[in-house]
DNA sequence: GACATTCTGGATGTCAAGGTCCATATATCC
DNA sequence: GGATATATGGACCTTGACATCCAGAATGTC
């Protein structure tokens, strides 16, 4: 449900957001989320595309989260990659279940709409700032800190 | 999360329990679920090996729930064919975070979580019963029922 | 303007999940 | 025992997600 794309994203963005607002080149977010630089490029693209991150060209450019991180959810991230399928219709294409889903595949779409759910009620500024106790330890670790103290 | 071969397999489930013990063959699984029939009998074979289903071959074969349909749940067919991964340490191997998940990691998981939970409570009798008001609707279609009444 | 930096977009490669095929083993019927 | 029905297991093929590469465009510095 949550491709390796959508992960890639997650990271990506979790690391702008650290960041506070500074710009980050491809290479940076990558050394930092280690997603192969080359495949986050085309990741970021796809962010820029949807309009959750702006991109900026040559010396001092790269990518910077274009909404207020307490707005801007998991599944917002998500969908822009790799969008949630829900079960619409029956997937065996039977008319008369069009509007009625069998009972597997409701309690099947009933779990998508429940992780759906989970991803639309945390922001990115909820993972920044959620163990408090332990902002070294946030996702992710960033670079310049040799270690990560864990949380006691 | 939950693959095409996990889908096919839980079609498969659903059916033998409607059709009461009887023993299918491939063939007509396949024919039920649209499931493809080469790539079927692999599924149920992994179903077989992991003691869901039991095999009898030759003349009058096919395959038989082994297991209580009360007792069966959505979440043992998943994961015999296709286990739900959690995720257990940091995907980034930050030693740190071994124990303690970032924010980011330990939201997915609850979501993973949240999502095992509502399989792991819902049994395959359920699947069969659910809609009692439109026994004929429930899933899947029996190939015999030429019409497939949706509940008003 | 020359040069370095960085994103963009298209072509291509890799790999595992999904899917097909078939020879063989096992079972039933006559 | 012969014919038929059916699952099994191994080899192979296909496809889409993941990943790489590189020429080109945009931007900043001097």
């Amino acid at each position: 449900m949550i491709s390796q794309t959508s992960e890639y994203a997650l990271r990506a963005i979790v690391f702008l957001g650290n960041e506070g607002g500074i710009p980050q080149t491809t290479a940076q977010i990558s050394a930092a989320t280690k997603a192969p630089s080359s495949y986050l490029s085309k990741v970021m693209q796809k962010l820029n595309q949807q309009g959750i991150v702006g991109s900026q060209r040559g010396l001092h450019g790269g990518f910077t989260i274009k909404k207020p991180l307490t707005e801007l959810t998991i599944l917002d991230v998500v969908n822009a990659v790799d969008p949630i399928q829900r079960i619409k219709e029956c997937p065996l294409g039977n008319r008369a279940h069009a509007k009625n889903l069998c009972p597997l595949h409701s309690t099947m779409d009933a779990m998508m709409a429940q992780a759906e759910e989970t991803l639309r009620n945390v922001t990115i500024d909820n993972l920044l700032e959620e163990p408090r106790r332990a902002r070294a330890c946030r996702f992710p670790c960033k670079a310049r800190s040799t270690k990560c103290a864990a949380p006691s």
